[in-house]
DNA sequence: GGCCAGGGGATTA
DNA sequence: TAATCCCATGGC
């Protein structure tokens, strides 16, 4: 396969970290090379991203971004601005990061624990999916999930190391499946709530589908929640995931416990960490609540005895 | 063997 | 509105 691959640079990129972004769970088709770069799919097309940052002769704080794909059907220009905006490479986030810091320790620390974030701006179709897998799951078990569902159910686009690479199914066909359909998924519950969700973009999904960022965000969130299997957090995260929704700020048990932790807030009192959000972070919501939820994640893999005393405190 | 995981839905109170 | 239970599955 990989004499079929063609290759897309970009020079000189500032705040871009390849662990920071693809294992912040944000995504689940990536995984690490032996070799520090990632290898996953992205829009149909099997890719492997490295990343390497300039010698003391060049910026320091930048590096170059080597992206070897095998998306072939697309003329070049068209490639370059997909990997542009997939990566969210146009944005600033040396700024934003500025911004969200100024008077926040907390975030100054979450910040610092993974400084090269960046928002992936991934498929709408495949992350409303996977978001639904996400409930009531951990990260290893979602991406075996959604794998397994590419496995049976998504279009082969080429090989890898001996092993088929497949693209994330379409609409089409999981619209057409029942529930026993998806049993070797592992999926649980979720199953029928995907092979419903399925049916009604197949059905009435056509302004989800090719609108999107355009549309309101209320708007949007409305009809999200209209779909079996999605509740608010989900909604949310299909939102700053998938539409350029930076300001959406998504709770879950890992937010919450920053919150309430770390920002002093009652630890069930989502409607009050919102608006702290909206308050402190704003139209960077989504960007900010990637960081803490990193943060607090890490924080908890790397010192489990310090963070276990961290959340037993009774202050 | 109980608890937890990027929650949501239905039923109670 | 808020609290509670249940929902499959698998790792620990």
């Amino acid at each position: 396969m990989s004499s079929d691959l063609v290759k897309q640079v970009f020079e000189n990129v500032r705040d871009f970290d390849l662990d920071d972004i693809f294992d912040c769970g944000q995504c689940f088709r990536w995984n690490k090379e032996a070799d520090g770069s990632y290898s996953g799919v992205a829009e149909g097309a099997f890719a492997n991203i490295s990343f390497r940052r300039n010698d003391e002769r060049g910026d320091a704080k930048a590096g170059t971004v080597a992206i070897w794909s095998n998306h072939l059907t697309e003329a070049p220009s068209l490639r370059e601005k997909f990997w542009r905006n997939y990566l969210d490479l146009d944005r600033d986030y040396g700024a934003i990061k500025r911004l969200l810091s100024t008077e926040d320790p907390v975030m100054r620390r979450a910040i610092k624990t993974s400084p090269g974030i960046r928002i992936l701006n991934q498929n709408k179709w495949e992350t409303l999916i996977s978001f639904i897998i996400s409930q009531n799951n951990n990260i290893p078990r979602i991406k075996s999930c959604i794998e397994q569902l590419c496995a049976e159910h998504g279009k082969r686009i080429g090989t890898r190391k001996g092993r088929i690479v497949c693209a994330f199914p379409s609409v089409e066909r999981l619209s057409v499946l029942r529930e026993d359909d998806l049993a070797d998924c592992r999926l649980g519950y979720r199953a029928r709530y995907i092979a419903e969700t399925a049916r009604r973009i197949a059905y009435d999904g056509g302004a989800f589908l090719e609108t999107g960022e355009q549309m309101p965000s209320e708007k949007m969130e409305e009809y999200l929640l209209s779909l079996p299997g999605v509740g608010p957090k989900v909604a949310n995260c299909v939102m700053l995931f998938s539409m350029k929704k930076t300001e959406i700020f998504p709770i879950d048990v890992w937010v919450r416990r920053v919150m309430s932790k770390l920002y002093g807030m009652g630890e069930k009192n989502v409607s009050a960490m919102r608006d702290c959000a909206a308050r402190n972070f704003g139209e960077y919501g989504g960007i900010a609540q990637q960081y803490l939820f990193n943060y607090i994640r890490i924080a908890a893999r790397a010192n489990p005895a310090q963070y276990e005393r961290l959340l037993s405190d009774e202050d």
